[in-house]
DNA sequence: TTCTCCTACGTCAACGTTGACGTAACCGGC
DNA sequence: GCCGGTTACGTCAACGTTGACGTAGGAGAA
């Protein structure tokens, strides 16, 4: 306690008093630097001990020539969401092995957000950055950028050069999902997705046409539907698909919520059965319901991994040509994207291997 | 550039040579404090926007008397959990309001990885510490909390005194649940629970005990499984349970993997419309099973608001006794826990009001 | 012995910022 | 014209730490 009665950490001084040397012989110790002898040491060890002594990693990284902070920031777009959880934790376990410690946030998808908290990473001069860009312009991520700060991109690449990026198949498992269906027989394969700023929106979106035109389908315009923020919204637009005159035999739902939507829409006029439903991205107990729902399977753990891989090698000085990482996603067959069109010769459901989530 | 060619950060000196002004005027403006003729002011920010200066945190904290780093520790068991992501959601949001970022890390429930991190986030001199406290002894807890670093523990209250916690209503709702059960006529009420020495599965467990001895109901140990962790030990555990020459009617599931474990051994047995089933804890989807599954729901919003708000007031210089605030949880009635035991009078089920998930 | 080299320390200043305090200029009042 | 007060600055040192550099003493070689 000082004269105040409020209790001050003790410092290198503090502890230099007690062991009777010099501050910058407790540096030395505290570092494990050369230049002090055993019995100093034991000494110096000691006196920190008694002292409760922790170094205060703000004063030494301000003053260190590195100028290392070992924090890394992470914006992500609502760290409540398991997507980005689970690559949060991804980055975390990574950083972790590094001596580094996370400073996390949300951006909500806002631009302004994202620049207000990409500003408050910078005041405490992180080592660099892991950012799920908001949808929009990334002028603040540019900038950021062009600063020197590194910076890695997950999920959605960035709209400008020189900066690494990690993302998911998203185009190509699209396509993949489209396949299967119309392997399977359907031809009115509906799109239900996300708003289209979103860049994987987007990808998912050129998937299905590339899906579509692969296998010679029409594409229906009143089988698309973008812009469905949120499972109400994808609830009721499969609603209305479904109460078309000649309804889709087939969904691909190109987001989680999304496919939630569609998914209750579809039980509400029992035909969870007889339509067949693909999403993008896996949810959990998504091998418990009836049927269990096919999903295209993005590999989290091995997405933060690239991410925090790439941002390390930046931080530690690397300085070759951006990457731009894909880490493929996985159709995962459970059912509901096996079921064939009424219209096929056989409209029994297939034996699928049901896998289970995670 | 420097002469290395390395980019280096512009400082208020940079910016008060610009502006022809002393580094302590840059300061002022930089902090809106009196002091500074409105031209000047001009001049300042003018500088500090050509030179895209941003403030140093870090040396600021160092410096300033009231030593704020303007950051909040947050150590949660795993930030892939959609709990602890929900929790430290809600935190964030909270400390975004207080202009406070959040340094994140998962202890894993393990002790010593706890301490390793509280160290982290005490080198780095975080303003307050929100802390799920790992199983086992809490002695690193505690010694923290004696140095006066501002604590709040979340889910698990504190084992020693002097410190702030937030926990949700283990051991009321899961007397209620059984209540519950007990009244639609069960006699056979099973415990499946996660690790003992968790505190919330004990009070969970206590809660239990409490609704069996209300009811009048003996307790039979066969039809208490504990130290389940993950879905798979306790879809082994439930197994067993209903391979029992005397199954249970009902299960109490006092964690949310424990819950997922005991619906595929239903699942597997073809039994979920027959044994009555209750969670402890909501998940995505619970009612778009069938049935539903009735679940105990935690207010974790709350929970997260509450334990922000006090850490808040302690950082503050809240000098009160310590608060331990109880969130409720609720009792959310889908179907799986309305379902009456095989020698009821009316084996229908019951026209459940399904609720969906959060 | 003297010179060189090494080890084990110490001294000093600086990292970027702000609290404490100094001071020149100007204001109004008498 | 002088005084007290206010405003708008500036100067200096310090926060806790470490890089650069200095030095005393001992070991070893010539």
């Amino acid at each position: 306690m000082d004269s105040r009665g409020v209790r001050r950490e003790p410092t290198m001084r503090d502890v230099a008093a007690l062991a009777k040397v010099s501050t910058k012989t407790v540096s030395r110790v505290i570092n494990d630097l050369p230049g002090a002898g055993p019995e100093v040491v034991e000494r110096v060890r000691e006196a920190a001990r008694t002292l409760g002594y922790r170094p205060n990693l703000t004063a030494s990284s301000l003053r260190r020539s590195d100028r290392r902070s070992a924090t890394l920031g992470v914006l992500f777009e609502d760290l409540s969401n398991p997507f980005d959880a689970a690559l949060l934790r991804a980055v975390e376990d990574r950083a972790r092995q590094h001596g580094v410690l996370v400073l996390a946030g949300s951006s909500e998808d806002d631009p302004d957000l994202q620049r207000e908290l990409l500003m408050s990473l910078a005041t405490r001069r992180v080592d660099g950055m892991v950012v799920m860009a908001a949808g929009g312009h990334q002028d603040a991520l540019q900038q950021e950028r062009e600063r020197g700060t590194p910076m890695v991109l997950v999920d959605r690449p960035p709209t400008f050069g020189g900066t690494d990026s990690v993302t998911t198949t998203n185009r190509e498992s699209s396509r993949e999902a489209v396949l299967h269906l119309a392997g399977l027989g359907h031809r009115r394969i509906a799109f239900l997705g996300d708003r289209q700023t979103l860049w994987t929106s987007h990808e998912r979106y050129t998937g299905y046409l590339e899906g579509l035109a692969h296998t010679g389908l029409t594409l229906h315009g009143e089988l698309v539907r973008t812009d469905l923020h949120g499972p109400d919204a994808a609830e009721l637009a499969t609603a209305t698909l479904l109460d078309l005159d000649e309804p889709p035999t087939a969904l691909f739902t190109a987001q989680n919520l999304v496919t939630v939507g569609a998914m209750r829409a579809l039980r509400d006029r029992d035909l969870h059965r007889r339509v067949a439903l693909i999403g993008f991205d896996d949810f959990p107990l998504a091998d418990m319901l009836e049927p269990g729902v096919t999903v295209l399977r993005q590999d989290v753990p091995a997405l933060g991994r690239k991410a925090a891989e790439l941002i390390f090698a930046r931080i530690d000085g690397d300085r070759s040509a951006p990457t731009h990482a894909v880490v493929p996603a996985t159709l995962i067959r459970r059912g509901s994207g096996e079921i064939p069109p009424p219209s096929g010769q056989d409209g029994s459901r297939p034996n699928a291997l049901a896998q289970r989530p995670r």
